[in-house]
DNA sequence: ACCACATTGCAACATAGTTGCAAAAAATAA
DNA sequence: TTATTTTTTGCAACTATGTTGCAATGTGGT
């Protein structure tokens, strides 16, 4: 786990630091995505507030994560897969957001769906984010 | 217009005061959707913040608005068609954001397509906020 | 071990949103 | 129309979220 950590922040050439090694992993041991505030708690005092949103910032710009917007006024980060880079993303999957558990699930064999805009209108990012009720606790 | 307005309020068992009046014509004169920042701009010092966002939250309740999710952390607001009631929103159509002028459309004739969750999800909402750029900035 | 550069922590600030409570304004009753 | 009840508003204070500048510290390369 460690070494793939250190790996990931090579290849994308960042200096490996405390605060880089400790938020990425802690990415790759969570099945949901993280807002800042879950990213808080999980790592104590250990690293300041700003050094957080830094961090997190420099994963977005490096397309090591990616942001998934919610109507909660908190935005949640999740790892993109293999096939994102610096500048371009390509999570064009379903987000899915438990309003019981309130984890937020990448469904990422759930492609979204095309559709058709009105003339005029081109489109460059689509988010489509469900909520209910995920399948751990829709039982 | 004035008369719509209170005739919407009256509808919706709500006392009519001036923020309520003036709030909600601003939603009916504006075609996009409106930030809390764009009321209290669009209204000078006349209302409290705070009294603003209780109206907001009011007329969401009631269904007589309902919330557009946005990743620059901003909720967004906008008038529903009349199917939407207390408690049940019914706006099941894809939401415009232009990143060139920032207005928020709502694409009433354009709905949401279907598409399959995983065993175990049941989706209870949807928002999908497609940006680009919109018809008046694509030219 | 040293140096150049990137990153961090701190302080201060900016924006977004909430809560309790007393004063003011609507709705209702008389 | 006035009096009473109920709702709504404005104020103050507070929490959460996010940003910027700068000095101090840590990292990578020699």
């Amino acid at each position: 786990m460690v070494e793939q950590v250190i790996e990931t922040l090579k290849k994308n050439q960042l200096s490996i630091t405390d605060s880089r090694k400790t938020i990425l992993q802690l990415f790759m041991q969570s099945d949901g995505a993280l807002a800042h505030m879950d990213i808080e708690n999980n790592t104590g005092e250990e690293f300041d507030r700003v050094t957080i949103y830094r961090t997190l910032q420099t994963f977005v710009d490096k397309g090591i994560i990616h942001t998934i917007p919610s109507s909660d006024n908190a935005i949640r980060y999740a790892l993109c897969k293999d096939a994102c880079g610096e500048g371009h993303h390509h999570d064009n999957h379903i987000h899915f957001m438990c309003d019981y558990c309130g984890t937020t699930y990448c469904l990422d064999h759930v492609q979204v769906p095309t559709f058709q805009l009105p003339g005029g209108f081109l489109a460059a990012r689509t988010d489509m984010v469900v909520s209910g009720s995920c399948n751990r606790c829709n039982q």
